[in-house]
RNA sequence: GCGCGAUUAGCUCAGUUGGUAGAGCAACUCAUUUACACUGAGAAGGUCGGGGGUUCAAGUCCCUCAUCGCGCACCA
């Protein structure tokens, strides 16, 4: 068969490798990326409906991995969905410092590869290394999300350390010191011995392990047996704590007794009674450590105890005995397990299952300690917002429906942590962040945007969470604190928030407690939160189980819109999506699918062209039309409930099982033994179907169909990614 | 301990307000140069996790149990 009517390449299979980044590059050099250039070149109406959407800034700690792909997938196609619909629509990407995170990758680096650390360099010499391996991963970072496809307004990247958003974090800072929310105080902790920094409550992942129970006594002649996992915070002991209504150890209540020696150290303990002590756990007495305990410092607090410290940063021991002194806390566990049976004084050593609190980044054992930090408080009613608190906004934002979350299960692990929410430490012990922007002098303390210009302040040395800049990210990145900037007055609060489930506390709360207390809207109208993607298996991809995925490796070797439907295809929101190369290589079949019944409409039409106006269809066309029409009503019916799952495979069905299977196999009857009307009718809906199946496909498959969009003679053409969704 | 989710074909998942179970992938049989082998046609595959209840009718609603996953709390 000859086809002297369409271009050579059509007769080939379709080949990815050579189209995607020369697509890529004209969706680029049209500048379509940008809603201000949709709007000069009379793509997008001034006045349409916007649709705005911050990218989730990738941490700069590496390289992205199917996740990110994943996320990257689904906001394409919304964002590509929302462009077509003809909403002036604005998807701003941008990249994140990730403090701890990126902070502890160079310090292993460097540790690995010059045997240095951090302190060898000093702060100045260090930060430069930092950005240096900071600029190298975002450049990573931006060429695999322009392999994904990703129609990001690249001309409105920010970064969450760059000036700007500098400016924005001491603007907020300032403004919660100066309503009070804001305040340095002194308490206990989560102590991270090996980051060498306190975390936040958030930042704890709690890991079950085995761990020996211990039930002794202090002394021969105290007489309460109490019951610990922590030896060794013992030697920190100053009360015992029973509580009120327990009959066995009433008479005790008030006494205090003095131990010599407890392993070489002298303890006063008090017994005290305490609500807070459980009658059933353990021996129903709790000794009460004040300074490595939270409820005991609670505790202490209530009963006007004192606190001593035993243990340091560094998770060794203070106290003055040379068998304990300097030595590691889990060493010394068992020097008074040790003594304890030579005493006499054990009396029982059980084996239980304990949640031990690691860092979430670094793995070290959390320490609590007793600290001076910055908190933000969320109990404090605010004057501006109707004396409610951080709390309470970001409990009403939520409630009132002016955020949605999708899916709506999420809505109650989201209050639930908002009622067991305490004071929010920002304050981090480590160099690469945002540095606090409080002064002192002597006894004096300033707080300001800038620092004060007389001589002899001295700067704090601490930075701020790297979730303190993240939460204003849906502004800062739109020009606040300039409250005129035209992109924050255009585009926020922005219409969606798309991001993985597991940063809903981290990031999606705090972003609500910036936005409805600095500038008393929502951030976002709609949350989406999507699941883990995972391996054939149901296994979490990593690369130690080495059963990681490299996105750009599968994309390069099945083409990215295989990857994209993959990703899609199968996967409700909110649930963990599983990956195979056996799905993806089904999708690229689709790509190639779609190629092959572009080449059979184009060859057995000719050169005849796509018209709009044509309205002789046949009766069986007319039929098909209005099957097709219902089609279409459907998934753009699903497309706004976000249901891309459904839309998806819906679209694969109609496209393999109905349209070439049994259309275009009985079109070939048609254009044989057909009637002139009846053929030219079937040409025009072919032609049609063709049109309007490259665009409902686009925000999914975008290379291949903007490829054979290109491919198919028309008249007056834009590019399929401006082109309006069809109806 | 409290709460959430899942459990449907070998695998991954759909299944709208209750009306006799669907798709993709894999496997199976056939076709062999067709727009397309990155293909087509066909057949096979399920007491919808177990038990109980409501109903004319339950994959769907209610109760209960089990297994898996997750969140929170506890973790003296």
């Amino acid at each position: 068969m000859n086809e002297p009517n369409i271009d050579p390449k059509l007769l080939k299979p379709y080949d990815p490798k050579e189209t995607e980044d020369r697509i890529y590059k004209l969706w680029e050099e049209s500048g379509f990326f940008n809603p201000d250039v949709c709007i000069e070149k009379g793509i997008t109406d001034k006045d349409a409906e916007t649709f705005s959407m911050v990218l989730p800034p990738p941490n700069v700690t590496g390289t992205l991995h199917i996740g990110h792909a994943s996320m990257l997938t689904i906001e394409d196609i919304m964002v590509r969905f929302a462009r077509m619909q003809g909403k002036r629509t604005l998807w701003l990407p941008g990249t994140d410092h990730a403090a701890i995170a990126t902070q502890s990758k160079v310090e292993k680096i460097l540790e690995k590869e010059e045997g240095k650390r951090k302190t060898d360099l000093g702060r100045e010499e260090f930060l430069k290394r930092v950005n240096k391996f900071a600029q190298e991963s975002h450049d990573t970072i931006i060429n695999q999300s322009k392999k994904m496809g990703a129609s990001l307004d690249w001309s409105r990247e920010a970064f969450t350390l760059d000036d700007k958003r500098n400016f924005a974090v001491r603007t907020a800072f300032k403004k919660m010191y100066d309503d009070g929310l804001i305040y340095r105080g002194h308490r206990i902790v989560n102590w991270d011995p090996k980051g060498q920094t306190v975390i936040s409550d958030d930042e704890i992942v709690y890991e079950e392990r085995k761990a020996k129970f211990y039930t002794f006594k202090y002394g021969k002649d105290f007489p309460i047996s109490i019951s610990t996992t922590r030896l060794e915070t013992k030697v920190g002991d100053v009360a015992v704590a029973v509580n009120p209504t327990d009959e066995r150890y009433k008479e005790f209540v008030g006494k205090t007794y003095i131990i010599e020696d407890f392993c070489g150290v002298k303890l006063e303990i008090k017994v005290v009674a305490d609500n807070a002590v459980e009658k059933e756990f353990g021996t129903g007495a709790l000794g009460v450590t004040p300074a490595h305990s939270q409820i005991d410092a609670e505790i202490a607090i209530r009963h006007n105890l004192p606190t001593k410290q035993v243990i340091n940063e560094f998770a060794k021991m203070t106290v003055e005995d040379e068998r304990i002194l300097n030595k590691k806390t889990t060493e010394v566990r068992t020097i008074i397990a040790e003594w304890l049976k030579n005493e006499g004084l054990l009396e029982k050593e059980e084996e239980v299952d304990q949640n031990v609190s690691t860092a979430e980044r670094t793995g070290g054992i959390i320490e609590p300690l007793p600290k001076l930090q910055w908190f933000i408080n969320v109990n404090k009613p605010i004057k501006d917002r109707n004396d409610k608190t951080l709390k309470e906004l970001m409990l009403d934002a939520v409630r009132s429906k002016g955020i949605n979350i999708i899916p709506d299960r999420f809505e109650k692990i989201y209050f639930n942590w908002i009622e067991n929410l305490r004071d929010w430490c920002i304050s981090r012990q480590i160099w690469y962040g945002h540095r606090i922007p409080v002064w002192y002098k002597g006894e004096e303390i300033y707080c300001g945007i800038e620092a004060p210009k007389e001589e002899g302040w001295i700067q704090d040395e601490d930075t701020l969470d790297t979730w303190f800049s993240s939460g204003l990210w849906t502004f800062s990145t739109l020009g606040w604190p300039d409250l005129n900037a035209p992109d924050f007055k255009t585009y926020h609060p922005t219409s969606m928030l798309e991001t993985a489930h597991d940063i809903i506390f981290f990031w999606v709360a705090r972003m609500i407690l910036m936005s409805t207390y600095i500038l008393g809207v929502v951030p976002f109208k709609t949350v989406y939160l999507q699941g883990v993607v995972r391996d054939a298996q149901g296994r979490k991809m990593s690369k130690s189980l080495g059963n990681a995925m490299d996105p750009l490796e599968v994309s390069g070797k099945y083409g990215t819109d295989a990857v994209r439907m993959s990703l899609i295809i199968g996967t409700g929101p909110g649930n963990d999506t599983k990956m195979s190369e056996d799905k993806i290589r089904a999708y690229k079949n689709y790509a190639n699918k779609l190629w092959n019944i572009t080449r059979f409409i184009l060859s057995s039409t000719e050169k005849i062209k796509f018209d709009e106006n044509f309205s002789n269809y046949s009766e069986k066309d007319i039929e098909l039309k209005k099957e097709r029409y219902e089609l279409i009503v459907e998934i753009t019916k699903e497309m706004e409930e976000h249901k891309f799952y459904l839309v998806g495979d819906k679209i694969y069905q109609y496209t393999w099982s109905r349209f070439a299977d049994i259309i275009l196999e009985e079109s070939k009857e048609i254009f044989n033994n057909g009637t002139k009307e009846e053929i030219i009718s079937r040409k025009q809906f072919l032609l049609e179907t063709l049109n309007i199946l490259l665009k409902v496909l686009h925000p999914f498959m975008p290379f291949v169909t903007e490829e054979i969009w290109s491919l198919v003679p028309e008249d007056n053409k834009k590019l399929l990614m401006v082109e309006k969704w069809p109806q």
